[in-house]
DNA sequence: TGACAAATGTAAACACTGTTCACATAATAA
DNA sequence: TTATTATGTGAACAGTGTTTACATTTGTCA
């Protein structure tokens, strides 16, 4: 019956705040993610929030920069793993991209919220610089600019190719009652359908 | 002094309700809309809302599917301007997509928004079917399969492209504090980029 | 060791939110 | 006219983010 008494201090609250905020988007949508909902899952009373962040927008921040390094690791892990199987890295990063907000949607919404985080929070726009440059890293192969302060125009219309399928099959009406694998296939044939765009017309 | 004493019937509740909604994500931000200051701008008591929208979220579904009614009519205009400027109507299409969420960016994040809207109302899926039929309207030139019912994967792509773009131009941190005029060019070229995707490389 | 300061958590309150319900008023139908 | 329906109101409810004064623990330095 190890019923041991709580301690006062939690320990690390910060990081445990983020975990529930992952857990209840995660089961019931970002709407769904309340403060005081946070502080009761860690065990908490819901002022002790404020002593980690000034704000619920700050905790949504945290959050959304957790998220965009999730996402740059498993881009990062894609490319590397297509590399050594000498894959093309621009479509397995791409489809990564796209896979991520199939599996984790909460997440990839949470990271794009200009009225719910705070978007000139340092952490943040390092972390969106870091996804940016393993994007680039991810077309390097198929994309010839490679100008590492600017994204050139195909380098943004990958990205944006890759995000705006993701936003449409997680927020839009496109392929609504499709199955996930179906929506891969998808994305597969979509970023196909680009490579000519690319000039280097390479498989 | 026209002080004319209020009648107790408001007339077309409905409509000014989504007028309010419009006026309040226009200047504050989406975030900042709630049912009591919409009531309030209209001069009416919070509880009369719940007459005309069973939900906060029903007003918003309302509200999207205006949206996506005015994106439509802006898409349509501008594809039958090009047509008889002799320009090439994709491009023409493509960039009021774009033009059209910098303008209202409220208005273009309310439209999509699975958690705070009620994506399966009839008219809500009306009026994204209208958009579909008159993105691929818009295509029509420029990439040549047109079944109706489903979007290719030109299509698909084509639409991801831009509405992509969108995103990451008013919720991403692409271009964050470039102005309008320069996100505009970026867009032509990105779309001018796109065209060798569709085969027939028409200018 | 002890005293004091800093860090961290709490309880109670605040204004605000969406929503409901009994009621008031107006428009319409019989 | 009367009865019915539609529309708007005021007061209440629980739930929200946030602040404030206070409690408890941890760390520091004599």
């Amino acid at each position: 019956m190890n019923k041991q008494k709580k301690p006062y201090h939690h320990g690390n609250l910060a990081e445990s705040l983020l975990d529930a905020v992952d857990e209840l988007a995660t089961k019931f949508g970002l709407e769904a993610v309340t403060l005081r909902a946070c502080a009761k899952l860690v065990g908490v009373s819901p002022s002790s929030a404020f002593r980690h962040y000034s704000d619920k927008r700050a905790l949504l921040t945290a959050f959304a920069t957790k998220a965009i390094h999730q996402l740059s690791d498993a881009m990062q892990a894609s490319k590397e793993r297509a590399e050594k199987n000498g894959n093309n890295p621009f479509q397995a990063v791409g489809q990564t991209y796209v896979e991520f907000a199939l599996n984790k949607p909460a997440f990839f919404r949470a990271m794009w919220r200009e009225e719910t985080i705070y978007t000139n929070d340092k952490d943040y726009i390092a972390a969106t610089q870091q996804l940016g440059s393993h994007l680039q890293g991810g077309f390097a192969d198929t994309i010839e600019d490679k100008d590492p302060d600017n994204f050139s125009p195909q380098e943004l219309l990958a990205w944006s190719a890759v995000h705006g399928l993701a936003s449409l099959f997680i927020d839009g009406p496109v392929a609504t009652g499709e199955s996930k694998e179906k929506k891969i296939e998808m994305a597969q044939e979509m970023l196909q359908t680009l490579l000519p765009a690319f000039g280097t017309n390479k498989q």
